[in-house]
DNA sequence: ACCTGAACACCGTTCAAGT
DNA sequence: ACCTGAACACCGTTCAAGT
C-alpha cells in the first residue's frame, strides 16, 4: 500500500493527541512506532501544524460516522441521545485518553490556524448532531435545540476532563447520571 | 523584600500556565518576564516539578479564599451559588486564559506525582464549597449534595474549555444560562 | 516516491563562581 | 542570600541529499 506509512503515522498520532495533546506530539517517538525516521514524517506532513490538522479532520470524520451508526442502530432519538455519551466514555476506557479536541481547546493559544478550525468542525459536528436528535424528540420548545445541544456537549467534555484527572472512569458514570438526573440529558 | 523574586516568579508561572499548560511552563521566558536568568529560578525551585507544584497549591489556596470572600459578601446560599460561575469566567475574561487545573487535568499522564496532588486538591476545593452551599440551600435532598457539586464543577469546567476553544465569553455566559435553564445550577 | 543523516535551535538542569 | 555564565544532554524540526 502507497499510502500505509501515512494511515499508521495518522493513527500513532491519534492516540498520542489524545493523552499528551498538540504540544506532545513529537516526530521521534511518533517515527519510531512507525518504524521510520522522523524526518520522513515530513514526506507525508509537510509541517507539525498539517499533521495536527489532518489528525484533528479524521478525528472529527470518525466522530460523525460513529455518530450516524449509532442513529442508524438506534433510531428512537431518545434512546440515541441516551447514548450520547458512550462517545466520550470510550476514551477514558481506552487508556484513561480524551477527547483530542478537548485537550486541543486547553491548547488554543498555541494552536496553528489550520489545526484551531478542524477543532471547532468537531464541535460543530457534535452540537449538530444533538441539535437535530433533540429536536427530533421534541425534548426541548423549538428553537432551543441548538443552545441545549451545546450544553450537552460542553458538559459532557467537562465530565472526561475531570474523571480523567483522577483517572476515575466510574466518576464520568457518576458525573452523566447527575446530567440525567437534572434532565440534561434524557434519564 | 526577600521573597519578591519567588512571588513574581510564581505569578508570572501562573499566568503562563493559564494559557499554555505546565508543558508550556520554561525556565527561559519565565526567567525574561522576572527579569532574572533562567538558572536563578533554581535557587528558588529546586526543580520543574516543584514549581508546577508550588504554582497548583498557590493557584487552590487563591480560589479557596476567592470562595470565602464571596460566602463573606453574599451570605444568601443560594444568590452565592449563583455567583460560582464568575470565578471560572474571570479567567476568560483575561485573554481568554482557563483554569490552570482544568489545563492540567488535561495534562495529566505528563505531571509530576506532586503536581497532580494539587490540581486534585483544586477539584476537592471546589466541589466543598459547592457541597456546603448546596446543603444550606437546601437545594438538593439529603446526601445528594456532593454528587451535585461535581456535575456543577465538572459542567463549568466545560463550558470554560469549550468557551476558550472559541474565544467566545459570550458562549460561557450562554451555557451557564443554559445550566440554569435546566436547574443544575439554581436560577 | 519514499526515506535518511546531519545540523540547528531550544530547553531543563547543573555547577562553579560572582556579589 | 541571591544571582549568573557557561556548559551538558536531550529533543523537536528542518533540509539537502540519498535510493
Amino acid at each position: 500500500m502507497s499510502s500505509s506509512s501515512r494511515e499508521a503515522i495518522l493513527a500513532a498520532a491519534k492516540r498520542t493527541a489524545q493523552a499528551h495533546g498538540y504540544a506532545g506530539l513529537n516526530f521521534r517517538d511518533l517515527a519510531d512506532e512507525v518504524g521510520i525516521k522522523a524526518a520522513s514524517i515530513y514526506y507525508h506532513f509537510p509541517s507539525k501544524a498539517d499533521l495536527g490538522a489532518a489528525v484533528a479532520r479524521r478525528y472529527w470524520e470518525d466522530t460523525a460516522s460513529a455518530l450516524e451508526s449509532m442513529l442508524a442502530e438506534t433510531s428512537d432519538p431518545v434512546r440515541c441521545l441516551r447514548r450520547y455519551p458512550e462517545v466520550f466514555r470510550k476514551a477514558l476506557a481506552t487508556g484513561n485518553r480524551m477527547c483530542l479536541c478537548s485537550f486541543m481547546a486547553a491548547e488554543y493559544d498555541d494552536l496553528p490556524e489550520a489545526v484551531k478550525q478542524e477543532v471547532q468542525a468537531f464541535a460543530d459536528v457534535n452540537v449538530a448532531w444533538l441539535s437535530r436528535l433533540l429536536s427530533a424528540a421534541a425534548l426541548v420548545s423549538d428553537g432551543e435545540s441548538e443552545q441545549r445541544a451545546r450544553a450537552i456537549f460542553a458538559a459532557v467534555a467537562g465530565a472526561q476532563l475531570i474523571a480523567r484527572s483522577r483517572s476515575d472512569i466510574a466518576l464520568y458514570d457518576s458525573l452523566i447520571d447527575s446530567y440525567r438526573a437534572v434532565a440534561l440529558l434524557p434519564a
